[in-house]
DNA sequence: TTAAAACTATAAAGCTACTATAATGTCAAT
DNA sequence: ATTGACATTATAGTAGCTTTATAGTTTTAA
């Protein structure tokens, strides 16, 4: 198959395609004469692989790590475990940043209503004067 | 005061302040004879208005626009109200949508231990199946 | 048969918000 | 005279693509 047919089966274009066989996150298929990419089932396995990990908001470079444990079925799968437990810790730090966040938006949203001036904004006053009440 | 001066005291560094310069976040001070930049009381509000934005996650388009309101004091404040209340639900969905993350990596890493190898890795399977029992 | 539409190729720039590096100039102190 | 700390500009790098430019190929329609 070709690069526009594996994009669309997969769900993404062409260009991210050519990006990841370029991050060597997918081997270089063959070509046609005409050079033309010739992809098979494996790429598009690879691929959906790709993806899913990106869905799950792994990194490129994790998921490169990931594929070189694939490379070598034998080894134990500790490292595999730790990435994601790793992975699993830094998205529980960013929903306690963004809660965290969410509160001192929302007290300074509390701080004013729809009725004033710009001048007397409650919200620009309190980003002004730093009345954030941190953490 | 020069540049160096004003980085400390509001916590930056010289190339940032430089870099919201050219953003047109900051007004170009004037400059010494030597073209050294010289800064003044409200180059340090300013930059200091910036910073808290920042914390508060705003982007850099979101503060030239809250600048631009500062900048006709008598209109009435609704558009900045309007703005953070955006930026609020902006945050609150990406709480949702790493909340919905945590629990998909958390059941994935659950369908391994470590005492396995890589061929028979739970965790691997689940992504290569796209057991991610999604949504 | 030919011309347009659709697909492919490469290379390079753009996006965000900086950070880092390079090469150079200025100033105070030793 | 030279070292050190500071300043200047310009350029590249970061992540993960997306967009644009330019060009060649294949398929479809007139």
């Amino acid at each position: 198959m070709r690069i526009g047919q594996l994009a669309q089966l997969v769900g993404v274009e062409t260009q991210t395609i050519r990006f990841y066989e370029q991050q060597g996150l997918l081997p270089p298929p063959d070509r046609q004469d005409n050079g033309y990419r010739v992809y098979t089932k494996k790429h598009g396995e690879g691929l959906a692989f790709i993806r899913r990990c990106r869905i799950l908001g792994l990194s490129l470079a994790e998921i490169h790590e990931l594929q070189s444990y694939q490379d070598d079925p034998h080894q134990p799968c500790t490292a595999v475990n730790t990435l994601l437990d790793d992975h699993i810790s830094h998205v529980r730090s960013q929903i306690t940043a963004l809660q965290a966040l969410e509160k001192q938006l929302v007290s300074l949203r509390a701080s004013c209503n729809d009725d004033r001036e710009v001048e007397a904004c409650g919200v620009l006053a309190g980003i002004s004067e730093g009345n954030m009440h941190q953490q």
